[in-house]
DNA sequence: GCAAATTAATGATTTATTCAAG
DNA sequence: CTTGAATAAATCATTAATTTGC
């Protein structure tokens, strides 16, 4: 009883169910997702992470908390891998040698026009919607906002239970169908408790880290993630 | 619009509409989650951050994420306190001194038979249901698990929309009513992609960290988190 | 050519750190 | 100054690659 081997699939294209205990990404969905974050995605929001999800999801089973971590993941990653390999560009520029060419351009950086120039060029099936999402690097402030924190970021545990990229019952007030770049309300949402809670101010920013990461700035919408109670 | 202030209340016992941006814990709230910290909860799972949050709510509005933050707030929080407090005591010792009285014991030691033996013996309005969880130390595993981790603890995103201690509709199996220290069902929850995913195999486990913080043994039920899509 | 053994990737959790409201 | 909230770093664990022996 150590592994049962079913017959898995070619980990691609199936979206058959897949008996793993973790979600094993298919090639279109690993496209998607780096194209994605090469266009300065690094932290999507709830809306967006609902939106990527959806689409996903014709390429294969994948939840919500997918994508999420997906991008957590990513982002640290990408993250250091670049700062060792910057590391070894110094080490090896200090071992004296003719500099060599300039070190690994830091990958997240769109600044393409407004099309996706991505390096993959994958033939990967291009969803509308999801395929080129708005740079969000011009940092986006609200009008009038306090600013403080880059992205409230509540949206872990938040997220609505609308499943897919559905017509969506725009009744809250933001078309979200194109692209939601500012919040959506600023009042609370999780609880119904009668109470008004989960404040009423929140902005974007752009914070960096500590070096060249450059956080694409999202706005926070407020959602109630990984919905879904199918009861 | 800086912020609004709408009239903030007292901050206590007030179930009444609370428009701060950040929950504010009442004298109760506060001494049932310490209660229950003493009792040995450290990481609560999801339907135990319901039933808590259900109950927590009766003495001012409050949501599962601040009873899931606070818990871990207070939980790292002991742990560095503990940890300074530990250091001081050898530091002193080191210092040539009579061994004074043995380093604080570590708090998160319960153990009590099953009731509660808390030193703060706060007047707190003894919740039933609430009052007295299962210590969850015992160790429990999985009838034939292949056990590894303590808990998935997948929970931060997953909670069913259930709100209160409702009657709480016993759909799945686990009565839960008492609390339940199995893992309610080891399928799949979040998605209905049609696909089974979310494998078969969750276990639970202990795990020791670097000292004596133990880490309470729980289960994964797998939930909606902080569901309530409040269309 | 296949399958057990090893290694490399990477999905999923937990812990530490930081920020800011009250 | 306390502490709720949020994020990033570190860690764990599982799956796919890859290697190795037959």
């Amino acid at each position: 009883m150590e592994e049962e081997k079913p017959p898995s699939p070619p980990s691609s294209s199936l979206p058959a169910a897949s008996p793993s205990s973790r979600w094993n990404p298919t090639k279109e969905q690993i496209a998607i997702l780096e194209g994605l974050y090469w266009q300065g995605i690094r932290t999507p929001t709830a809306d967006q992470i609902q939106h990527i999800t959806g689409k996903l999801r014709e390429y294969g089973s994948i939840e919500g908390k997918n994508v999420f971590y997906w991008f957590q993941n990513h982002k640290a990653r990408q993250r250091q891998k670049q700062k060792q390999e910057s590391f070894a560009y110094f080490s090896r520029l200090i071992h004296r040698h003719p500099p060599p060419p300039p070190p690994p351009p830091p990958p997240p950086a769109i600044s393409c026009s407004n099309v996706l120039c991505a390096p993959f060029c994958l033939r990967v099936p291009q969803v509308e919607g999801v395929g080129l999402y708005k740079p969000q690097y011009p940092h986006v402030y609200l009008t009038g906002g306090a600013i403080k924190r880059p992205l409230p970021e509540l949206q872990r545990m938040e997220m609505a239970s609308k499943k897919s990229l559905e017509p969506i019952s725009s009744t809250h007030q933001c078309s979200y169908e194109t692209l939601q770049l500012f919040p959506l309300h600023p009042t609370g949402i999780m609880e119904k408790t009668g109470s008004s809670l989960t404040s009423s101010s929140m902005e974007a920013n752009c914070n960096e880290e500590e070096g060249q990461d450059e956080e694409g700035c999202e706005i926070l919408p407020f959602f109630n993630f990984f919905g879904d109670n199918r009861s």
